[in-house]
DNA sequence: CAAGTGATGGGACTTTGTCCCATCACTATA
DNA sequence: TATAGTGATGGGACAAAGTCCCATCACTTG
């Protein structure tokens, strides 16, 4: 309909544009084979650009904080009644139903194979694991939940989102995050007993 | 008595004196605010050395694998009828006899501090734990304990670590680790029930 | 006494990350 | 229509991290 498309002064999403040239570039030649300006390149762009967006090279890999937007929001709407790790599991779903979707799997391996591959990655990733964590734990004791039970609900979820998220993975048919999650909290649970 | 001390050609212990150089340059100046040549001079050495030495910048404030070595030998050396938490307290009861001795208590918390207001340093750590974690599970994965066990098990006992280091370093008389570590695995273990 | 060893020094080089200023299509206002 | 912003981008200078490779030289070994 709008025949008088205006051109835009740029290309849109710079963002999404070097995220996604830099998974490419990463899961081509490596990390540490791949240049910040090589990776701006491809998108276009230029290096300034490049560390507008991202505060460092590693960042261009991590999401901007929505996933534990909807985790914290899933704990605070779980019903008043349901226990932490009711709250905890809620918070997968969530995820499940948001984030790592059917769709998504495909790009999920490849950002996760890239990550495996690199001990800067890996070590982005563990900050961002505690910070999701304590995300939960918070959201947990917002909920009135005693602060060392907050903080056990809080971890047994982070381990049952690993799990998961690699059986999802790995899974060759299309399983769903949202169950696999639910079924690692279940095992979870009962393994707690066995200590 | 040793009249002839041999002199020696380099002044001994580069690394313990690298480390030390950095910790109080962090403390007096800020990460950020130190430069590895900073470091290496105060140590009377040079940037090629402290490489040498130490994988990167950040890696001079952490160990070198004694500390993962000696809860491992604990998991394994744990009695064959303890409970797999039960090994694990055992292992913490080693680090406090080892490690975090009274004496080393001033020492690990400028460390703490100065770790506490660094991104780079903090993100450091979170591998760290990751990684020590893992051996935990590991461990205990050898004792025959099942794999979902064993990793709810290294993951309470990372969680007591941590909160009897936060109150150890917090206590203004001379608390015991061992004794901390202990008690808040109890606590960690009463919680788990609650979820 | 000669060859070797090993921790250190030193300098060139690439890359990351910071800073600051320039550009220029688009926008709002007069 | 003229004019003064706005804001995402470009570009270059710069400091520091980290890599590489070769030199040095007291001590050791045969």
């Amino acid at each position: 309909m709008p025949y008088p498309v205006p051109m835009a002064r740029w290309q849109p999403n710079a963002r999404e544009r070097l995220a996604l040239a830099a998974l490419e570039l990463f899961a081509e030649r490596g990390y540490e084979n791949t240049t910040v300006i090589d990776i701006a390149r491809r998108a276009g762009l230029t290096k300034s650009t490049f560390f507008r967006h991202f505060q460092d090279k590693r960042e261009v890999l991590f999401g901007d904080g929505t996933i534990t937007g909807w985790v914290v929001e899933a704990i605070a709407a779980a019903p008043a009644t349901a226990t932490p790790l009711e709250a905890v599991a809620r918070a997968l779903e969530a995820v499940g139903r948001e984030a790592f979707t059917p769709a998504r799997r495909e790009f999920s391996a490849r950002r996760r194979a890239v990550i495996a591959a690199n001990p800067e990655l890996r070590e982005r990733e563990a900050l961002k694991g505690l910070g999701l964590t304590a995300s939960m734990a918070g959201a947990l004791s917002r909920r009135g939940v005693p602060d060392l039970t907050s903080r056990v609900a809080a971890e047994l979820g982070a381990l049952a989102w690993e799990i998961a998220y690699e059986r999802w993975i790995d899974s060759a048919n299309g399983g769903d995050f949202s169950e696999l999650a639910r079924r690692a909290l279940g095992e979870l649970q009962a393994a707690s007993a066995l200590c």
